[in-house]
DNA sequence: AGCGCGCAATAGAACGTTGCAATGCGGCTG
DNA sequence: CAGCCGCATTGCAACGTTCTATTGCGCGCT
């Protein structure tokens, strides 16, 4: 890998002096105290005459001055930073859900200081110990694995930090969350494959070390058992505890690849989420079954790439996006809480799925 | 979406005494200033007595103390923190980059900055200001489009802040750049599809405002001259300026579509990147077109996705996680030599594509 | 004439950390 | 025994803001 240097640059020329508010009020004949109260406008710029405060803003972006946030934080305890904890960013379903804690924070003026845990709980508390130390004022945790102890709880609730958990909750009163509803969902993807005629299901249950897991095969449990529909324990798999990202892909293929040497008879796939999916696609259209003519196959969460596959995936979607906006919603009322000096409680909310109809599910054979 | 409040949590109890450097010194029974010289180990600490630093050690352990990194930056100018400006996370292409660039800061026990332009320059421009207002030590770019103008270069340079951009080049010498070799991977995706035996080979020319498309076709074209192949026109298409991320994947399935349905004659399709090869197997497979049998596909990036697709996608692959990496390494670099004022110059890296053969290309059918 | 009041602006003390300059102290050298 | 050096520690100022308390000042009211 070869690097061409380009011609060196005139390199860093002196001490660059940084503009200072007291620069600002030399240029401008005033004071510091006033050039701060201008352009902060604080309550007491009601008393700052007009032309003053002309004067001081001109200078200011004269002079090119930018508040320096150190000093401002040093004072004002405000670090107009949230720690945004992704738990593997490697994981498509984070990308729409950063991108909707981005958004909001970008609305409320504060900047994400980014964490990506790469599902080490080393890495993670870290992490978490550097989010201190730039004394964020409130962390969203982007998560789907429990592997963290009272530790957490204790240090932010002690500092009094608010935090907010995206698709994982947290024992205790102390941390807001935003969930789906797995159960709703569950529920939508086999009423989808129902309606459509199928009978015959395999269910690819999510790993027992994820909370999405147990209350969506719950839901879809509740609706086969509502409608007299029988699910055929032999086609009930359970994905591994994994931790990498993509270990669903894997799964959904091994297990689907077993069942069809199994040579079990099943007219669709509902799988635990949307990479499970693909794998279970794949094994199918390596047996030669096709889909979704021969098979259906509908996943969850609707991350970016389901729109993509081929054939594009029927799915159950979290509002990813938005979930992410909720969460900062939360935490930025948490600390406006904390900053007024006003009581607040946490809160948990599940967000209501929606089923996607796309390429991947059809109606069942009526043979 | 409802949401169910849980019983209010004892709320914010006072208020929680930051434990500061004075209070550790206190305890310990020595001055912030021993403190400080133990804490950091600073130079002096070579004259402190073993057992000071012991008491100090235990007395910041036993208090939780942090310190501060404000109040720290405010003395040092240092923020620990790097600015990383995305251009639109939602691009795959983005993901594996920003992981790269979080571990390798990670090492450095910097911070990032998380922010996402939406490809809009406004968003650009307000972030940048957001970025230096928090005093990044360093900004490093992850771009496509090239619509920044020489505030950019001005600004930071100006305030010596070294800066890398990813997949994106700026005029001038201010600025660091890390890129892969288009040219060499233009000319590796078609070689694989010569040697495979094609000849009639459908080209999706990347857009004109992306700085890759250029040299990729250069590439591409040289290779053809080099053994004496002949690229029809009428098999090159170009696709339109478009800013949306996915916008690869519409083009690509309509330029397929368009050629299909105008009947031409072709064995195989060099697409500009992955999301363009996937939205033309999608067309290829709509109009009933097998990949790989009946036609190839090759894509450019190798992004997450193109291994889970369907058929998993041949590719050029793009070492995204080290170019993420060898960004960081350029900006440390250019951060500690602005520190021990050494003369530092910035430097442009070509990295060295390496073709990815998986199931969307096949030897051409020998008709 | 004296008082209070609204207005316009400012002085000055923090915030928590760092690092230079200074201090005290024993022991060694000339 | 004066002077000096190495060791162990510390006082103090400064970093750039913000905010409370304060100062003038002119005007109308008693």
């Amino acid at each position: 890998m070869p690097a061409e240097e380009s011609r060196p640059v005139k390199p860093h020329s002196g001490k660059v002096k940084m503009v200072t508010m007291r620069d600002v009020a030399q240029a401008s004949g005033f004071s510091p105290a006033t050039v701060s109260i201008v352009l902060n406008n604080a309550p007491l710029a009601r008393y700052i005459a007009p032309a003053t405060k002309k004067r001081i803003e001109d200078a200011a972006k004269k002079l090119g001055y930018r508040p320096n946030a150190m000093a401002r934080f040093l004072r004002s305890k405000r670090s107009q930073t949230v720690g945004v904890m992704i738990f593997d960013i490697t994981d498509p379903f984070c990308t729409p859900v950063l991108r909707g804690i981005e958004n909001a924070l970008y609305q409320s003026s504060y900047v994400p200081i980014f964490a990506d845990a790469h599902n080490q709980k080393s890495r993670f508390e870290r992490y978490l110990e550097m989010l201190l130390e730039h004394h964020v004022e409130a962390l969203i945790v982007v998560a789907n694995w429990l592997f963290v102890d009272i530790q957490l709880l204790a240090d932010l609730s002690k500092r009094n930090i608010t935090a907010a958990t995206i698709g994982w909750e947290v024992p205790g009163d102390s941390v807001s969350s935003v969930m789906v509803d797995n159960e709703a969902g569950g529920r939508l993807a086999l009423e989808h494959l129902y309606h459509l005629g199928h009978r015959k299901i395999v269910v690819i249950r999510g790993p027992k070390m994820l909370i999405d897991s147990a209350p969506r095969w719950k839901g879809t449990q509740k609706f086969a058992h509502s409608v007299g529909l029988e699910i055929d324990p032999s086609l009930v798999v359970q994905l591994p505890d994994e931790l990498e990202a993509n270990s669903g892909f894997e799964g959904g293929y091994r297990f689907t690849e077993e069942l069809l040497e199994r040579k079990k008879k099943f007219t669709a796939v509902l799988a635990f989420d949307d990479l499970t999916a693909l794998g279970a696609i794949r094994a199918l259209n390596k047996a030669g079954v096709k889909v979704p003519e021969q098979c259906s196959v509908v996943g969850f969460d609707d991350v970016p790439l389901s729109a993509l596959a081929a054939p594009s995936l029927t799915t159950v979607r979290q509002p990813l996006e938005a979930m992410g906006n909720l969460a900062v919603n939360i935490v930025v009322e948490g600390i406006n809480a904390g900053i007024e000096e006003r009581d607040w409680s946490i809160s948990r909310h599940k967000m209501t799925p929606e089923l996607v109809i796309r390429d991947s599910t059809k109606a069942a054979a009526q043979s």
